[in-house]
DNA sequence: ATACCGACCTGTCAGC
DNA sequence: TGCTGACAGGTCGGTA
C-alpha cells in the first residue's frame, strides 16, 4: 500500500495520538509471518514502554520508546501492501487480520492489521537508519552520483530500497513523467541533466504528496481514517489509456521489474 | 555482479 | 449468481 508520503501522514498522525504515552500490555497474534523479532521479544519490549516520539524512515514506521529502566529502543514497523496501523478505541470492532493490539496508558489501542501479511514488525536497541538514502533531503550532487552507474531500467533502480529508500511504484512513475524520462532508460544512459530533473521532479512530487496526505487508492487511509487526495493529481499512474495531460496521447501500460508501469510515449523519452 | 521471476498472502474486480 | 484468473501501493531469495 505506502509509499513514502503515506507512510510520513501515518506517521504524523500516530506521533500527535500516541506520543507520550506508555505501553501497558501488548497482545500479538500466533501467526509468525509478520514479524520479524520473536513474539515474546515484540511483547517485551514494548511493555511498559512510553512512546517519545514516532517518525517515518524510508517507508518504515519508527516508534521511539524508552523503557521502564530508561533504556531505549525501537519499534519498527514496516506496512507491506495491505497493512495499517491504527489508533481506536478498545470497545471498538477489532478488524480482522489484526496481529497486534497494544492498550496503552490513555486509554486508547494501538493496533496493527494487515491482511496479506506482507508488513512487518521489528523490535531492536540501536538506532534504524533505514536501507538507503532519504529521497527528500538527497542533494541533486549525489542523487547523480547514485545513479550514473546503474545498467538497470531507470524505474528498477528508483524502486531499489539500497539506493533511496521510501520510493514505490506510485511515485516512481509520477517522477520519470514530470521529468520526461522513459521508465525503461537504462540508468547509465541519462545525463546530467536528466538527472537533475529527475532529482527536482521526484522531491517536488514527494513533497506535494505528502501536503495532500498521501494518495489514497482502493482503501488507504491514514491514522485518523482520513483519505488522502494525491491521486487526483496523479499524470501517469493509473491513467492507463487516458490522455497525457500535456499532449494528449493515450497513457501506456507496460511491466518493468516486474512491477506495472504507466508513461507517455510522446512526454517521456 | 546483475537482472529477471516466483513466492509470500488476501481481497477485489472483470470477464465468462 | 458464481467461478476463475489477473492484479494490487512491497520485498526477498533463487536462478540464469
Amino acid at each position: 500500500m505506502p509509499e513514502l508520503p503515506e507512510v510520513e501522514t501515518i506517521a504524523n498522525g500516530l506521533n500527535k495520538r500516541v506520543a507520550g504515552d506508555v505501553i501497558e500490555s501488548v497482545w500479538v497474534g500466533s501467526k509468525p509471518e509478520p514479524l520479524k523479532s520473536p513474539p515474546a521479544a515484540i511483547a517485551h519490549t514494548l511493555e511498559g514502554a512510553r512512546i517519545q516520539r514516532v517518525q517515518r524512515v524510508g517507508k518504515h514506521i519508527v516508534f521511539s520508546l524508552t523503557g521502564r529502566q530508561n533504556q531505549q529502543s525501537e519499534f519498527v514497523v514496516h506496512l507491506g501492501m495491505t497493512g495499517r496501523m491504527l489508533v481506536a478505541a478498545p470497545e471498538a470492532e477489532t478488524p480482522k487480520h489484526t496481529h497486534l493490539t497494544a492498550r496503552l496508558q490513555s486509554g486508547k489501542e494501538l493496533r496493527f492489521v494487515d491482511p496479506r501479511r506482507f508488513g512487518r514488525l521489528e523490535v531492536r536497541d540501536s538506532r534504524f537508519t533505514g536501507p538507503g538514502t532519504e529521497p527528500t533531503r538527497i542533494s541533486a550532487d549525489e542523487f547523480a552520483d547514485l545513479f550514473h552507474r546503474s545498467k538497470a531500467p531507470i524505474k528498477a533502480v528508483l524502486l531499489n530500497q539500497k539506493f533511496l529508500h521510501g520510493v514505490g511504484n506510485i511515485y516512481a512513475d509520477e517522477s520519470l513523467i514530470r521529468a520526461g524520462v522513459r521508465p525503461r532508460r537504462r540508468a547509465n544512459t541519462l545525463t546530467r541533466a536528466e538527472l537533475n530533473k529527475l532529482h527536482a521532479a521526484l522531491q517536488q512530487v514527494l513533497q506535494e504528496a505528502i501536503r495532500a496526505g498521501g494518495s489514497s487508492v482502493s482503501d488507504y487511509v491514514d491514522a485518523d481514517g482520513e483519505k488522502g487526495f494525491f491521486q487526483f493529481r496523479h499524470r501517469a499512474y493509473g491513467r492507463e489509456g487516458k490522455p497525457c495531460l500535456k499532449c494528449k496521447t493515450p497513457i501506456k501500460k507496460i511491466t518493468v521489474g516486474g512491477r506495472g508501469t504507466h508513461y507517455c510515449p510522446k512526454c517521456q523519452k
